[in-house]
DNA sequence: CGAATCGTTGAGCGAGGTCAAGAAAAGTGG
DNA sequence: CCACTTTTCTTGACCTCGCTCAACGATTCG
């Protein structure tokens, strides 16, 4: 169904969870901008340990980085259906395509989310780091419009935040009811209620 | 033409230990070429927790990602004498030293530099941290012919790589009399000897 | 030479991991 | 709509890797 795909108006596509939209090392041919649903970059050890990278929300551009011109060095998978829209790299020279401002914008945003979970897997507590975890996707959401006052989706499961916050889904769990007793959060059946922001952003340890 | 860089009036400037070449929030006048020393990039959390988040070694933009015309988030100070080359960001346009290749593929290293970090502080050992920043930083100055053999120089205390594996200075002691009884390593006074690089990639979890 | 800073070692502890099992959801096919 | 399977969540018991605290050498440097 190659044809059909290539056929639809051109520039827009979908992934099914667990679907790939990059592999290791193979070049991709488009950054996609994520109109709708959620994925990451992650890496897989030998052992089975898995590390997630990154998330990618609606809104956001995956990735900026390969306007530099280098491949992936991590599969990128969707968490839910995605809805992307293209932007050839080929077409446009990437001279070109890093002027966007969005995308160097995009990308500046990205390397300092990156740099602050350093931060949080080198020096944080359980708590600090999924407190971190759940301000950030809160407040990524909220600037694009998709939180419902204090609420908003959670797709992740607590394996996944397990494997953001470089924990185990056990010690995940227990730390999310020691949030909740103490009235931090409120997360049932992928939804997250967040009663009181700024109480959350302290626990996260640098605000 | 080739290297728009070089045509740049070429400032140098020196820095001594724990000085700092960029302030948090402050935006620096350049982009500085490391040509001697090493300097790092940090963060300190208000209860004295600290997590270095990059090394710069000989040779390494410090740093690329201002080119994105951002302010830099985390300070950045010299660990040795640092001599550096200035390289103006405010004289050229933005547009034209993202360009520049040579800072292009600085930028795209760092980010993978990173995102490796973020998977070893995730998901690694304390000796599989250890040997992945002795690995690194050995094949960087390789890179940069500061190798000598199987050796190199190694200016950091224990306790700044705890502060980078997301240890403690007494952990980290530990490990490396670990790594000495098997062989994986030889440090000394401030000097690294690794008699079998490929063994000590191997302990670095991902080869 | 003294004063910092850095490295080393020991004893005890605790945050988070491991293993296991069962309950609750969520998907799947009839 | 209902069985059935699979995934996710939850809880308990136990363990271990790495942390804390403390003291003491070893270097480095003024």
């Amino acid at each position: 169904m190659t044809n059909q795909l290539a056929a639809v108006p051109h520039d827009r596509t979908h992934f099914r969870p667990h679907q790939y939209l990059a592999r290791e090392a193979e070049k991709p041919a488009a950054i996609y901008r994520i109109d709708e649903g959620w994925a990451y970059r992650f890496r897989l050890l030998s052992d089975g340990r898995r590390q997630i990278t990154a998330l990618f929300l609606p809104g956001d551009y995956c990735e900026p980085q390969w306007a530099l011109g280098h491949a992936p060095t991590q599969p990128i998978m969707a968490l839910t259906n995605v809805r992307a829209t293209l932007l050839p790299v080929g077409m446009r020279s990437e001279r070109t395509l890093i002027h966007e401002r969005g995308l160097r914008n995009a990308l500046a945003a990205s390397l300092e989310r990156q740099t602050n979970w350093l931060v949080t897997l080198g020096r944080c507590t359980a708590l600090e780091r999924i407190a971190h975890l759940l301000c950030e996707i809160y407040e990524r959401l909220r600037r694009s419009g998709l939180t419902y006052g204090q609420q908003c989706a959670m797709p992740l499961t607590q394996m996944d935040m397990a494997d953001i916050t470089g924990l185990t889904a056990v010690h995940v769990n227990r730390t999310l009811q020691a949030m909740r007793s103490r009235n931090l959060i409120d997360l049932h059946s992928r939804w997250l209620r967040i009663p009181d922001l700024a109480a959350l952003r302290r626990s996260a340890c640098w605000a």
